[in-house]
DNA sequence: TCTGGGGTCCTAGGACCC
DNA sequence: TCTGGGGTCCTAGGACCC
């Protein structure tokens, strides 16, 4: 706990639903749910709109669509979220060096490395007041609410509490009596699990937490948890913003519509995850010992079994052997809802397979019959909901929704009004998918001005990159 | 119509080493 | 011929976060 409020925590709000509602004019005032939209897909965000029908992040789709049918239901276009995110990023960084990206729509900032001449209460008002209006303008609309104090857990705790668009600081000494009569579970880390066992010692609130002697915590929690939350019941929290993390694993994983039994159709799918799996480490020119298969049955049991190499790898083949090897100690016979590959133990790249083992995009040219099926299970639809489309005659638009061969699209974008709405052939080749850059920086704002600003140089999706979420 | 995907951190037991 | 104790690595599972 520091001195004065220097710790400020941000959190844009419902993040990815106000993104697409600042891209898809029509859906402004809507109830909007990014998300899975398969049959086992979740809600990763729902407009304030939506929530107010009780949809909420974590619901399965499904229920959000019996809570709230007339919502548009969306599947995530990451690399817009990427782009509003750095640009925020951006912002922040010119406000303090010292800046710490805790997701694509949160942040902890430290004003004590921002060379203030006020850290009073008035000033890092002033200051989040300010950082709140520039943010408004420079993504184009969107809102953050904004939590100051004098560690991490008030400030993320502070920036909670007047949501959406709220801004919140807590004066230094006031910190306890804020806590004490919120619930546990407004203490990071502590989830349904420990707020049950909590709850068994009779504490259901920060100031019963309190009363626990740390040995009955530990006792109750474990160690490093016991610890930490004998702390953090007391606003204890010196924790640093740290600026820079390393990764340390890259996952792949994928729930399918139904489950999974053929073998070889498991195969050929964790080739697939090792060959995503070790583009990504490639391109972050990363490399790694442990590879660990995930599976989830159909009972949603889940089990992991890994493997350490004497050396690092970023070799798909490699990978793919070790999956293939990793599942077959797992009864997959009753079905597999869930298949994932990820890469831990990582160190920077390094050169291997210096006798010209070279890399091949996938290992399952010998086995044609998987082929077909993995294509049938795959779930990346062509025309996704919500992705950004253009026609060759009536221009931008976003896909509303397909199937049956036909696919539906909204034609507008940020700055053209709703226009109509048309139906396509799925395969009419006056339909493709639109690169993200082109139409959705709204004007006025720095990027609009230069326009390879707002256009990294990543920022064009695959036509078949429609992924889920 | 149950329960995503990408991560981090912790625990606990066994192997292995000194 | 009763057997300590610490440290580190590996593996599997689980809680939690957004």
């Amino acid at each position: 706990m520091r001195a004065d409020p220097t710790i400020l925590h941000v959190d844009l709000d419902a993040f990815f639903a106000a993104v697409e509602q600042r891209d898809k004019p029509s859906l402004r005032g809507k109830p909007v749910v990014v998300g899975g939209v398969g049959g086992r897909g979740v809600v990763a965000t729902a407009s304030y709109e939506a929530r107010a029908f009780g949809v909420r992040s974590a619901m399965s789709t499904a229920e959000a669509r019996s809570r709230c049918p007339h919502a548009a239901f969306l599947t995530g276009r990451f690399d817009a979220y990427r782009e509003v995110s750095g640009t925020v990023m951006r912002l922040l960084r010119e406000l303090s060096p010292l800046v710490e990206p805790l997701s694509l729509d949160e942040a902890f900032v430290d004003l004590a490395a921002a060379g203030l001449d006020d850290v009073s209460v008035a000033g890092v008002t002033e200051v989040a007041r300010r950082l709140k209006r520039d943010l408004h303008e420079a993504t184009g609309g969107l809102h953050g609410s904004v939590g100051i104090g004098t560690s991490k857990l008030v400030a993320k705790i502070a920036s909670d509490l007047e949501k959406p668009d709220g801004l919140v600081v807590v004066p230094p000494g006031t910190e306890r009596d804020l806590l004490r009569p919120m619930r546990v579970t407004v203490i990071p880390g502590v989830g349904p699990a420990t707020a049950e066992r909590l709850r068994r010692v009779g504490v259901h609130t920060v100031a019963e937490l309190e009363r626990i002697s740390e040995d009955e915590l530990v006792r109750v929690v474990g160690q490093a948890h016991g610890k930490g939350l004998y702390r953090m019941a007391r606003a204890d929290d010196d924790r640093p913003v740290v600026a820079e993390r390393e990764a340390k694993s890259v996952s792949v994983e994928d729930t399918y519509d139904t489950d999974l039994v053929d073998r070889r159709l498991l195969e050929g799918l964790l080739d697939r995850q090792a060959a995503k799996v070790t583009e990504r480490l490639r391109k972050a020119r990363l490399s790694g010992r442990t590879v660990t298969v995930k599976v989830r049955l159909h009972d949603f049991s889940t089990h992991t079994r890994s493997l350490t190499l004497a050396a690092p790898t970023d070799n798909t083949r490699t990978v793919a052997r070790l999956a293939r090897t990793l599942i077959a100690e797992v009864d997959t016979s009753g079905g597999v809802r869930l298949l994932g590959v990820g890469v831990s133990g990582l160190a920077d790249w390094i050169q291997e397979d210096l006798f010209g083992d070279t890399e091949e995009a996938a290992d399952t040219a010998d086995e044609p019959l998987a082929e077909e099926a993995i294509a049938r299970v795959t779930r990346g639809r062509p025309w996704s909901p919500g992705m950004d489309v253009e026609h060759a005659t009536h221009g931008p638009g976003w896909v509303w929704g397909s199937g049956r061969g036909r696919v539906t699209v909204r034609f507008e974008t940020a700055e053209t009004r709703p226009g109509p709405v048309k139906t396509f052939s799925t395969d009419d080749p006056d339909l493709v998918p639109r690169p993200r850059g082109r139409y959705d920086v709204p004007p006025d704002t720095p990027e609009a001005g230069v326009p390879e600003a707002g256009v990294p140089e990543a920022g064009v999706a695959a036509p078949d990159d429609a992924t889920p979420l």
